[in-house]
Order: C-alpha cells, then structure tokens, then sequence
DNA sequence: TCTGGGGTCCTAGGACCC
DNA sequence: TCTGGGGTCCTAGGACCC
C-alpha cells in the first residue's frame, strides 16, 4: 500500500485488448475492422468501433454495422499469456501494482522517480516495453489520484499518454461530461442529466445534499468528491480476490428443472476447483437466476464454516437452485412460470484454508482484555507475529461472558 | 440478433444482541 | 413493562465495471 500527497499514480490499459492481440498474431488483421467473439462482441478493434461496434454488442448487429469485419473466436489462453507479460513489465517500474482487470492497472511510481525520470517518463517507458516486448499498444494516463489517472487514460486513447498536470486539475476535469466518472453508468447518467447536471463542473457545483437526496448517500457524496478530485484511494497492490463464480447463458430454449440442476452442479464443480488451485475457503454460496423477462433473482446461504468441498458447495448450491425453480408452489412450479435463461453461482466470503477459530470462556473473574491478550499470544504462538486476529464478545451462559467468533487469519485486527 | 462471462460495491430490511 | 439506540450479520436486489 502506498499513497500520500502529492503520489504519482498511473493507470496503464491496454487497447481493444483482445482485438490487439488477434492484429498481432495475424499480420492480416492489422489495419482491419477485428471482432472478437461471435455471439456477443467480447472486444473490438479501432477499425470496427469507427463503424460503431462496442464491445457487449450483440454479434449480429455488430457484422450489420460493420460487413467487412473479421470475426475471430477468441483465445483466451494467448490473452491471458499476454496479460502476465505485461504485468511483469509493470513491475519492472514499482512494486505498487493494483490490478484491475486482465487489461488494466494502476501503478504507484512515486517512488520510482528518481530512478526511472519523472512520471510522464516512466509512462513512456512503459509504453515503449509493452510495445516491444509484448506487441501492445498501451495507453497511459498519469495524475495525483488514482480516479483522475484512470479519466486521463481514457482521453489518451488509442494508444497514446496524458499527464493531468498538477496545477490544472480541475481545467481538465470540469468541461469533461459525466459519463467519464467510474461509477456513473447509464442509469446515474440519467438521474444527473434529469437534474441539469451534464459535465463534472456541473457536479462539481451542485448541492451535496441535493446529490444525495436522488443518488443515496454514498453515491451522492463519492462523485460529488470526485468531481472536486477528491480520491484518496490508495494505489492497493494486495489485493485479493473477495469472490469467485461462474455463469451460463441458456438461449431461449426451455430448460427443464432437471437440466438446470445439472446446469448448477457443473458450475459448482468447475469453482470449487478454481477455489483449491487458488487455496481459497468460501463461506456464501449464491446462486443467480435469469427468467425469460431478463429479470434477476438470485439466493444465497452463508455456511456456518467456511470449505472448499464440492460436495457441501454444490449440494448448497443445488438446494438455493430448487427454491428459486420450484418457489412456494412445489416441483418446478416458479420455473414454469417465468422461465430461465442463465443460471450462475458465486462463492463469496473467501478466506485462506489456514484461517482458524478459536473460541475462549471467560474465568469467572476474567476481563475481556486479559483475555484477549492470552488469545493473540497464543495466535502468534502458532503462526507467527505477522499473523493476524479478528476478535468479538459474544453471549452470557450462565452469568459467564463468552468469547465467540475469533477467527480469520487475514481478517482486520479489532479488539473490543 | 433477443442480449457473454468475470467481477466489485452499495442499499435496505430483518434478525439478533447488548 | 415499555421503549429504544447502537451494532453486526445475513439476504435479496441493483448499479456498475471490463
């Protein structure tokens, strides 16, 4: 973790990620419109978005808008191959590397700057690897805040840099429209565009209490501090994963209540082993169900111990699946109703295998500190000082306090 | 052309505890 | 006996991101 005043912070993305790829490998492809995906466009070239093709579009409308594309399957492998180099490349720079997604990152290089050259440098640099070690073009945006540096990569595509000079913040960011906030999607757009608020100085001019009035008051409060280029998120290099899951489309067929049973319990199998090759324990289980209406429901059950068994994740899965089909009226009653096309599962609370609980009886005249005190002691007994304890008072049996729910090896430490 | 697959975070209400 | 505030955990749903 690292973040200060005054941090340089980079987001590097990668353009058209796939699509890029695909040009690479295949010289023939390079300077044409590329989609990735036939079903659904999972990435498109630059050629393919001059014609207006987005990536989510439905492959048919996409092929409409843009005939003389070149659909390739992807290959998802390659892609991934790909990402791990430049990600080696990214840590070439600075240990404070927070993935976002295959394709994206921030960097911290406040640090770095007296060995690589000033930011806007470093960015260069950056660029010029993945080029020539990976084949990619990157796009760079650098900024004091980690939001204002991902705005700025934004802007500098395709496969270009921007640096947010420190003293013209708010030059760059107020004539920019609202959509360019992470975190204002189509349906925030709306409700902002409803109250004559189009662009970041909009936003940035508004009434707190206005925004949080229509937005909710978290949403209300963040974009209004962005807007002001408020963001003191920390560039987070340890980040872990906080859930795992799975999903498949169904088309329009219809499914029956056996089918989508089995559906669940390959889905169930596939995570569970991605859970122990990644030597992680869940604790919730959800699963995700869309009807005919493209409505969404889901279910969900919180273990009372955490696991990585297929056997207990799937029949846990299998039991939240049934009540989403058969509902209060019996045997695929709910099902036959309103149909399916997808089901997912998720695992969530996710924790590392090693985590234990301890569970401590208070003595008769024992203060809860003291106790406390003996469980870290016995903790950093077993697994080291660098172990971390997440304690909590619970219960009375008896005119005798309990503790209860120690636990999580990785979980923040609190005491009281 | 009926619309993929992988995630994150927030909200609101209810249960439960002190 | 009644009222209630503070807090956590769980569940269902929704918005958003790549």
């Amino acid at each position: 973790m690292s973040a200060r005043r005054g941090a340089t912070i980079l987001h590097a993305d990668l353009d058209a990620f796939y699509a890029s790829v695909e040009q690479r490998d295949d010289p023939r492809l390079r300077g044409r419109p590329v989609i990735v995906g036939g079903g659904v466009v999972l990435a498109c070239s630059y050629e393919a978005k001059r014609c207006g093709v987005r990536s989510a579009m439905n492959g048919a409308q996409a092929r409409l808008l843009c005939p003389h594309a070149v659909v390739v399957e992807p290959r998802m492998e390659v892609y991934a191959d790909a990402s791990k180099a430049v990600f080696e490349r990214f840590h070439d720079f600075t240990p404070f590397v927070e993935p976002i997604s295959v394709d994206e990152a921030f960097l911290d290089v406040t640090g770095a700057e007296h060995l690589f050259g000033p930011a806007a440098e470093i960015a260069a640099q950056l660029r010029t690897r993945v080029l020539v070690d990976v084949g990619l073009p990157l796009s760079v945006g650098v900024a004091r805040t980690k939001f204002l540096a991902k705005v700025a990569s934004g802007q500098a595509k395709p496969d270009g840099i921007l640096h947010v000079d420190p003293g013209r913040e708010l030059d760059f960011l107020h004539p920019l429209p609202v959509e360019v906030l992470w975190g204002v999607g189509p349906v925030t757009a709306t409700k902002l565009h409803d109250h004559g608020i189009d662009t970041v100085g909009d936003l940035a001019r508004s009434g707190r209490a206005d925004l949080q009035g229509y937005l909710g008051p978290h949403a209300g409060r963040h974009l209004r501090d962005l807007a002001h280029n408020l963001d003191p998120r920390p560039v987070d290099n340890a980040r872990r994963d906080r859930s795992m899951g799975a999903q498949r489309a169904l088309g329009n067929r219809i499914r029956t209540r056996d089918e989508l049973r089995r559906e669940v319990l390959s889905l169930a199998e596939k995570v569970s082993a991605r859970l122990r090759k990644a030597d992680r324990v869940a604790r919730t289980v959800t699963v995700r169900y869309r009807t005919q209406e493209m409505k969404h429901e889901s279910r969900s059950r919180t273990l009372v111990e955490p696991t990585q068994q297929t056997g207990l994740l799937a029949a846990t899965a299998d039991e939240l699946l049934l009540d989403l089909v058969d509902g209060p009226h019996g045997p695929g009653a709910a099902l036959g109703r309103k149909g399916c096309t997808l089901v997912g599962i998720t695992f969530s609370g996710l924790g590392r295998p090693d985590a234990v609980q301890l569970a401590l009886r208070f003595p008769e005249e024992g203060r809860a500190t003291d106790v406390l005190d003996r469980m870290v002691d016995d903790i950093r007994g077993r697994w080291g000082t660098g172990a971390v304890a997440r304690a909590s008072l619970m219960g009375h049996t008896g005119g005798v306090p309990t503790l209860a729910r120690p636990t999580a090896l990785d979980a923040a430490h609190t005491s009281g």
